[in-house]
DNA sequence: CTGGGGACGGGGCCC
DNA sequence: CGGGCCCCGTCCCCA
């Protein structure tokens, strides 16, 4: 992910403080979602974004804004805006700055991969699921993800057990046992050096993504993202049961969890 | 109870 | 094959 051109500099800004040092362990996450990072490619039209080369990425389409009064959300895999993106903090350069679009269009794989489509160069596409690859190789890869659990290529990590078809994800995932990033100031271990990097920003204070909307900067690009959905006027996850609406899902899995279906089944809650 | 944010994990993809 | 990057998602805390 490339920073608009807007407002590019970066630095330190005072650190907020880490409100808590509790290092809890985490459930799993949920399965890849299904539309990848294109989840959010109708938001709005940029305000100051400039899709130069570098960036790559494609311009907002023509007409992108969300019908206001929409009320009904039909696909929470696809959540769009009508916020249209300005930086208008006229306060110091806090930050790299992302405009919706920017930020939510597409990522830097996508982006990668649009150029070389522009480019014309040969890809390699997966007769399964289509996604094309530069390499033969990289396609090779990608098609183990496609195998059964149950098929004789699978293999179990030896620590843990769990069983992975694509031998990259195992490799990936047998990494996850041999914490070797460790943090200078608190001694927390890290499987990867980017989840150390990360941490370490909760020590330094730095927070290199910045919201164009409003300006406020995040340490983590997840943060920045959900954030960015608060900006939105439309609550698209919606509660089947109360039919109450939220920005995030997070916010719905929460409520499902507290309140509209204590004590009961999430029967139609998640996952749908 | 909801909204917002901080911190982090697992896994896919590119080079 | 491995490193780096990025994504989605979760857990937790606080206002």
């Amino acid at each position: 992910m490339q920073p608009t051109l807007l407002c590019v500099s970066s630095f330190l800004l005072p650190s907020t403080g880490a409100r808590r040092n509790a290092y809890t362990s985490r459930g799993s996450p949920s399965p890849p979602h299904p539309m990848g990072s294109r989840y959010l490619q109708h938001c709005l039209a940029p305000a100051g974004y400039n899709p130069d080369k570098k960036q790559g990425l494609p311009p907002a389409p023509p007409d992108p804004a969300y019908a206001p009064g929409q009320e009904e959300y039909s696909d929470p895999e696809s959540p769009q805006s009508t916020f249209s993106a300005r930086y208008f903090n006229g306060e110091a350069a806090v930050t790299d700055s992302y405009s919706m679009d920017a930020f939510f269009i597409t990522d830097g794989r996508s982006r990668r991969r649009g150029e070389s489509q522009r480019r014309g160069s040969h890809r390699h596409s997966c007769p399964e699921c289509g996604k094309t690859y530069a390499t033969s190789s990289n396609l090779s890869r990608h098609k183990q993800t496609h195998r059964s659990l149950d098929s004789k290529m699978a293999r179990k990590c030896p620590t843990c057990g769990k069983a992975y078809v694509s031998m990259p994800a195992l490799a990936m995932h047998v990494l996850t046992h041999n914490l070797k990033h460790k943090c200078d100031v608190c001694g927390k271990a890290f499987s990867r050096p980017w989840l150390l990097q990360g941490h370490m920003r909760s020590h330094t204070g730095e927070k290199p993504f910045g919201c164009s909307h409003c300006g406020k900067a995040f340490a983590d690009r997840s943060n920045l993202r959900a954030h960015m959905q608060t900006h939105s006027a439309f609550k698209h996850y919606k509660c089947k049961q109360c039919e109450k609406t939220f920005a995030l899902k997070s916010y719905l899995n929460k409520h499902y969890e507290s309140a509209c279906f204590k004590g009961s089944e999430h029967s139609c809650a998640i996952g749908n």
